[in-house]
DNA sequence: CAGCTTATGTCAGAATCCTGACATGAGTCA
DNA sequence: TGACTCATGTCAGGATTCTGACATAAGCTG
């Protein structure tokens, strides 16, 4: 390869095997929420309803790794089939804040039980402090994708 | 919550913090190859390409974390466009070897800068061994993700 | 109080990806 | 030698996501 083999070596990067970890990640659990007529990212998003009911669609979004406009499609259809419900109005600027019916609760009882074992699963073989290096090490990578892209 | 409040708290997930680090790094990653015409999927293409010429469309869905439809999709627009190129016939069983092309090859060269560029941000903040702890622990989970689909 | 900036929700169209299915070639086995 | 399994390439349709744009509300500043 030109400039001396300077390539990106797709066996010693990084970048390629966090992209291989959470692909493998995502197929794990599209596996296990399918059956439940789910997928990942409407389990995040009402795994986030459950945690801090009345977030926004923007909040959504941020929180799911979506744009506004990916969440607000799957947030209407998830309000026309009553797994959540959004007042008509916003009752503070724009903002609509977002909460789970007794449908959508029952519903991700379900998928968190799914989702915790295959979470329970990628962690077997990982000690404590392998764990916590795990949590150090990505949150230091997203510090640093993050931070450089503030041009001030 | 139901279940003694056993839900998955998503701010100590490992699972959702690997998703939110894989997520940066593709907006990080999009960014950069946007002005080059290329996505993320493009680019790990021809990366595979030209680090192991002749790969079959399989394979490259493989590497790519795609699946063999998505990825025929992308090397048919590909090989119109003249970046790689493949033979009208398989040369044995039903296998067509990619190969790329002077263009596509040259193609790639500012690509490889950009997400070069990206991965030292990446690492940025991170010392040799935590570089190697980072590798383990990723390749310990992907093992583990996968490792337990075996039925048998 | 007017102008500006930021944030939010939503729209339309396009891009990207997946699922299910079908046809075909190679290899294996009885 | 025929049947079976596995792998590959491709098709069609649908699902999911993104980009760019627009309208509106709140907050800030001069």
């Amino acid at each position: 390869m030109s400039q001396g083999g300077v390539g990106v070596d797709l066996d010693k990067s990084l970048g390629y095997l966090l992209k291989e970890a959470s692909s493998a990640l995502r197929s794990a659990m599209e596996e296990v929420l399918r059956p439940l007529g789910m997928n990942v990212t409407r389990y995040a998003c009402l795994e986030l309803l459950a945690q801090r009911p009345g977030l926004s669609n923007s909040d959504l979004a941020r929180g799911a790794f979506v744009t506004r406009q990916s969440m607000n499609v799957l947030l209407q259809a998830l309000e026309r089939e009553g797994y959540v419900t959004r007042p008509a109005e916003a009752p503070v600027g724009k903002v609509l804040p977002t909460r789970l019916t007794p449908l959508g609760r029952q519903s991700l009882e379900k998928a968190t039980v799914a989702v915790r074992s295959v979470e329970v699963r990628m962690l077997a073989g990982m000690t404590d402090a392998d764990q916590s290096a795990a949590f150090r090490l990505l949150r230091s990578m997203i510090h640093s994708l993050r931070d450089n892209n503030d041009p001030a």
